[in-house]
DNA sequence: CCAGAAAACTTGACTCGTTCAAGAAAAGGG
DNA sequence: CCCTTTTCTTGAACGAGTCAAGTTTTCTGG
């Protein structure tokens, strides 16, 4: 899901029903190219190939990819809204509690993992999402520092 | 941990090296009788005993709260923060994709559950959320309605 | 290939949860 | 009971995200 070219980037805008606009996809391709990257990095580099894209068309594109399934979005306690392309393998991911990085994880337990709870109180689950929290090796290894960023 | 009195929630304050005052009561007092509940919440349960208190206090008492681990913040993707007393026992939630509502679940695999990612790319993990994603049981059974608020 | 309808985009104002900053008030050790 | 430190009040500010009105683009169907 990493080695999509121009033509597929068509083909699934097509077969979700959306228009192919540069602005899509431009979002796409800064989607591929940078996963877990927030609204703000995203805008910015869309406006890297497409200068006159707005603020509200990637809010607007990244709602509707992410209602049509074709990107998934992510959002960490604590977090603003992040992106990523990788879509429909139930992956989690492990999020750095000092600098907010954030990397993929797959998850041991095969897929659809814990997806069992005891008992949900009657709700009805259609997913499970596991959020992994520690420190990215850098942070581990540079204890005190405090660094901080976003990414 | 839902049956603490007044004499207990000062103990844990002073063994978290935290002062005894009211504003700080009131937020625990909120806290137990509204799991789950936002900020914004615990503000108005908190005035209704304790008018004069501050939504920044209330911001402050929260924060410094979460800090000691007297309380746990959760906030699940698309939801302000939210604020329960059970703590230091490893359970998770459920969030209801149409209104919102947050209920507590026993993790089924044990205490830690989940917390042996197969690659974690380096990551020193320390804690494994799970997050359970569904329909509460009264959105459940009135299907399309698209009831929307925030509990 | 062109016109018309619907979808998508631009612009700009605005909401709201949360944070920042400075000074006043309370807690609790000595 | 006083002093130092922590905590609280007040009020302004920030920023991600949303709303709304009007314009532009896509793409279907003739």
């Amino acid at each position: 899901m990493d080695d999509i070219d121009e033509a597929t980037f068509e083909h699934l805008l097509r077969g979700a029903d959306l228009r192919v606009t540069r602005p899509r996809l431009a979002v796409l391709r800064a989607v591929r190219r940078h996963p877990h990257a927030d609204t703000g990095s995203v805008l910015a580099a869309v406006r890297a190939e497409e200068p006159t894209v707005s603020h509200q068309a990637v809010y607007d594109v990244l709602g509707a990819l992410t209602d049509s399934g074709l990107v998934r979005r992510i959002q960490p306690a604590g977090s603003v809204a992040r992106y990523e392309l990788r879509v429909g393998d139930n992956h989690h991911h492990v999020v750095c509690r000092s600098c907010g990085a954030v990397a993929d994880v797959d998850c041991a337990v095969g897929h659809t993992p814990c997806l069992t709870a005891s008992d949900a109180g009657g709700f009805v689950i259609d997913e499970a999402e596991v959020t992994y929290w520690g420190l990215c090796p850098s942070c581990a290894s540079r204890p005190t520092t405090s660094t901080d960023s976003s990414n």
